[in-house]
DNA sequence: TTTT
DNA sequence: TTTT
């Protein structure tokens, strides 16, 4: 249901741990604030100089609750979702707005931290307290397959037959 | 469900009519050709030279159905997807791979062609049995959404609360 | 120079022609307001209701310029570019932050409108000194074909060589 | 220089080392293959099933240099490029199309491992001969920039001036 | 303020 | 306010 696009994609690291919240019927909403860093070389001086861009983001339903589970500062993520800016008043009645990176049911999170043992010596066992990405890590140093398909017809069709969730 | 990113946007024009096709189940299947052009300048001559690439797409479900019904020849189109490359034998035993681009439900379509005279004057002339977007246009992916917002409080949580799908 | 990713993605119309400055060195910028549109399904009633979001995008060097002279007031744009927010003072010496979409040399700005009369009988009227993507009219119709490369070896080099600008 | 859009984003594992060659003019081009997970609800089971997508990536170019040099099988790895399909005869003398993942100037490459002691302690110093986003870590894209900006003006123009390489 |  |  839309006529258009948009949308937004950052990798970046926490600022600081999320802010999970609940609406009244139970639902986790998740603010983040993300910094991205880019550097650029400085006209004059030849340098380069870093920069960082803060950006503001709320996360609603499943992805917000693992958000706030998973998610710490300093956490790098992978954010996917779209731009929207709200209009609100200060206390001083004027109009203020604030853009937001929304991650809703159509946004994707991908946590980028190397699971785990940032203190103990624990290589994969997560800490208490602070799961980071346990035991699903990722399926790393595989060697490169190629399954499924075959038969000799090149039609995608019955592939997918149903466990597509059309 | 992903732990990784896969994602291929492309905007292009359909070098044939949609291919559509049902599975027993009688879910719609969709196969488009998708030129992108590009040019690039030639390095003897300096000339620029015009490149098409072309993708093979392959859409499920609502949007294949919206897909077929509004796409034709020529129509440019908005595409997000994922790569997904299949192996296949041809009459010769031998394997084959065929890499598409999947558009399911997390993909996305949005047409780009200015509408067809759908309502009498054509401004381009729209033949019949071959409407272009015509008014019944599409709603193509679900999104939630959260309410304008206002009033003096920035925070996003009261905003949304529960026409959200969570 | 980037340790992070900061990217953004839209395609909407533009809801009055674009406003064009220049440095005092001669470069243009472009500011342009971009609507994006969606829809979402009311939850008392039912309803789709219709939902705007507007973009502030800037656009800087040769993109501007493109843009400045062809996009106008209802044009269809795809944009990418970055999220970056400004901070500055109102009249009242309050602090102000507008969040913009920066497209500049690593953006990217399609016309999607198809092109307005470029040969005389205008269809919508492309005032004279107003030219839409004339002549450059995107290659539609084409029949698919796969051309390049050749020779029976699968090395992508040989084929790139050096019309590639590395 | 392009009349569409042909975009890829990717984050996943690197399957094996990459493959590092040089053209006759000595730009390096290097490819990876690149592993991106999924998992889906089997329909009769109701189990999740892990899918490993498999991709075939060539990059160009100093982010090639980068590549070759930090990247390792089962790094983590964010590729932005573009789809191309190349057309080769094997030694039977039939036509075989690989669809690749292009990463030149206009891509980007940002490795995502965690830093560092992968097998020793070294918490930051790359081991000799495997060397990992060591701190000479690389500058990947190029990108123009826009100083902070501040002052009462809300306007862009002033804050960019000529760090810009328009 | 755009578009459908 | 994060990360390298």
């Amino acid at each position: 249901m839309a006529r258009g696009v948009n949308k937004v994609i950052l990798i970046g690291n926490l600022g600081q741990d999320p802010d999970t919240r609940y609406t009244p019927n139970g639902n986790a909403v998740v603010n983040l604030n993300l910094a991205t860093d880019e550097s650029y070389k400085d006209r004059q001086t030849g340098q380069l100089v870093p920069k960082t861009e803060w950006h503001r983001v709320v996360m609603f339903g499943k992805i917000a609750e693992v958000a706030g589970q998973y998610l710490r500062k300093g956490s790098k993520v992978y954010i996917e979702g779209k731009l929207q800016t709200r209009k609100w008043q200060n206390k001083e009645g004027q109009d203020v707005y604030t853009t937001e990176v929304v991650v809703d049911i159509n946004g994707q999170m991908q946590m980028l931290d190397s699971r785990g043992g940032d203190g103990g010596g624990a290589s994969q066992g997560a800490p208490a307290g602070r799961p980071q990405q346990s035991g699903a890590a990722p399926a790393q140093n595989q060697a490169p397959q190629q399954q499924p398909s075959q038969g000799s017809m090149p039609e995608p069709i019955d592939d997918f037959d149903d466990d597509i969730p059309f």
